[in-house]
DNA sequence: GAAATATGTCAATAGAACTGACATATTCAG
DNA sequence: CTGAATATGTCAGTTCTATTGACATATTTC
């Protein structure tokens, strides 16, 4: 049953052409895997909402940083105003998230998690908690500050927000 | 600029509700944006060849376990054989990837990456892992190691192939 | 007052996933 | 050998998420 072997170590370069190191495979494989586990297990509590993936990472940076613009969600997320709008507008119908203009500029709408929304949020960011926590217990003392770090320095530099 | 502040610390739990703690905010967060960034990279370069994130996948596989049957590949990728097919067809059309008998039991198609096929995977893979390296370059020696094993935590355990 | 900005919206399209139903070839068990 | 189970393929319809392009409105800024 394991015809499916890997194709192992770097045979070692025969011609000399800029010498390009073996890829990480453990990390890709590590990173896809654990990715969709994680997103994969907040997706099943998001159905019964009906709600889907979208609508989790716009409530999810709504509630971390209230009064968050438009603008700035859409660059946090890397995708079109018209991407967001459907799952926004749902969002808003169903009064897990309110809009009010910018004190300052009142052309903004500013982004703020409902109560309901809030408590969503919540309980989702629990649910993955629980997992971290989970996987933590296995892992040596410093992990937790060590993964952050790891994953941190994996997304491009320039985190704004 | 920055009325986006963060809901942080505890508030102390007010009642005793069996308290959760405070989600690993850190985490969450950084497993989004580091799986954003490293997905977003390979995706444009996929447009080149008129291939989505699925094709990757699906190719990535194949190269990493050729040989692979199709049930095994519906299991890493956790996705319906409807949803490989129209995505395999193509990349089985276009030639990076050929499929054969079993030998041991003839219904099954073996997946195979061609030449091109195992090149292009080769190309994204290297790309990922410069990415990799450049995040490793900042962080202390073992990094590599502890990243690893820290993803491989996050994932469920029982992980086959 | 004109230009730039922040947002919203309409329309059309694409990509990736899903469910359900059914067909074919092959293996396996009785 | 026959019938059930298995591995795969395929057709049809649907959902969700994202895209591009065009245009409208309110507000700010120069």
């Amino acid at each position: 049953m394991d015809q499916a072997l890997q194709r192992q170590s770097p045979p070692p370069v025969s011609a000399c052409e800029k010498i390009e190191p073996e890829p990480m495979f453990d990390l890709i494989e590590a990173l896809f895997f654990a990715y969709r586990d994680f997103v994969g297990e907040a997706d099943r509590l998001l159905l019964r909402y009906n709600f889907g993936r979208a609508h989790h990472r716009v409530l999810y940076f709504v509630d971390r940083r209230p009064g968050l613009s438009v603008a700035e969600l859409l660059d946090l997320l890397k995708i079109t105003k018209q991407s967001l709008s459907r799952v926004l507008k749902e969002l808003l119908d169903q009064t897990y998230i309110e809009q009010r203009p910018g004190q300052a500029d009142r052309r903004q709408r500013l982004l703020f998690p409902t109560e309901a929304g809030h408590a969503l949020a919540l309980e989702i960011a629990q649910v993955q908690s629980r997992r971290f926590a989970r996987a933590l217990e296995k892992l040596p003392a410093g992990a937790r500050a060590q993964g952050a770090a790891f994953l941190a320095a994996i997304s491009d530099a320039r985190e704004d927000a």
